[in-house]
DNA sequence: CACTTGACCTGTCCGC
DNA sequence: TGCGGACAGGTCAAGT
């Protein structure tokens, strides 16, 4: 489910919500959603408080006093809900909102701090995980060695994302844009997104890609992304930010879901097909595929 | 090594 | 209404 953008939102969220509070109990299943020993997890947890929420590709980090950091990734279904109960006595929540619906049957993790407010991890398909680690060794994790750069930071450049794509001349794409060790944070809605932005068929070689496409490309990754965390990220089914809320991005969306519509710049209907074993939308006119 | 496919899970939707 | 199958925002391991 969430990608850069629905991560990034959450991160915001937490970071604006979590810091200061102290951690005063956990529950949790024991099984993959949250790897660590129980004993860990109550030594590492109880008692210490949250210093900072970051992010880095999908992946979130919420650091704490006891120089452990959770490392969070949400994967497909995964929602990090904040409950600040009497905290926030008043302030009202969207009747939309999950917040004060939780825990729920898709509940794997539950933070209670002192004073009652309560972080909520839930995630219907159980691909996510939370795992503990010292903070120092979050960039050792291979992951981590591995990812490729973030889009949104000044220093991506059109000539970074073409000489990282040509790490996977021979592939297409689509799957390229998909390969976080590429580049850091793009996931199906916005490789599709960023591909009809720069009119480029998603099942076209990277090495078949004319080098203005590439610059075109860049462009259009940066601008998508930062339409949609403007929008509070893409909520197609179980997505929701850190206060349970859904994000619009949707209505902006060019593709993404859209078969059987028009395509905005050219009025031809949009398709839908498989391009690495993923859905795939195009609009056939504008993405047509070169000779 | 480069690249593709299947597996991991639960829930929902669609066709019969 | 019920049942089977395909599919859903992401990554890995295993296969070619």
């Amino acid at each position: 489910m969430p990608e850069l953008p629905e991560v990034e939102t959450v991160r915001a969220g937490l970071a604006r919500l979590l810091p200061g509070q102290v951690i005063a109990d956990v529950t949790h299943d024991h099984d993959k959603s949250f790897p660590n020993a129980p004993a860990d997890v109550r030594q590492f947890l109880v008692g210490a408080s949250v210093i900072d929420v970051r992010r880095r590709a999908k992946v979130l980090m919420i650091d704490l006093s006891s120089e452990y950091t959770l490392v969070i990734h949400l994967k497909m279904t995964g929602q990090l809900v904040f409950d600040g109960a009497h905290e926030h006595f008043g302030a009202g929540h969207p009747s939309t909102s999950l917040v004060g619906k939780l825990p729920d049957k898709s509940t794997r993790v539950t933070l209670t701090f002192a004073g009652g407010a309560k972080l909520f991890f839930n995630d219907q398909r159980k691909f996510g995980w939370m795992r503990l680690m010292p903070t120092i060794e979050v960039p050792n994790i291979d992951f981590m060695k591995k990812v490729g750069p973030e889009p949104l930071e000044p220093d991506f450049t059109w000539q970074m994302l073409r000489d990282r794509l040509l790490r996977r001349k021979n592939s297409n794409i689509k799957a390229a844009l998909l390969d976080q060790t590429v580049i850091a944070g793009i996931g199906n809605i916005y490789a599709d997104e960023s591909l009809w932005g720069a009119k480029i068929h998603p099942n076209t070689l990277v090495k078949d890609v004319p080098t203005a496409k590439l610059r075109v490309l860049h462009q259009a990754i940066v601008d998508v992304l930062r339409l949609s965390i403007d929008k509070g990220g893409s909520s197609n089914q179980t997505y929701v930010d850190a206060e349970g809320n859904k994000g619009s991005y949707m209505q902006f969306a060019n593709v993404f879901r859209r078969e059987g519509q028009t395509c905005p710049r050219c009025g031809t209907v949009i398709e839908k097909l498989r391009v690495a074993g993923r859905g795939t939308h195009i609009c056939p006119h504008c993405q047509r595929v070169k000779k």
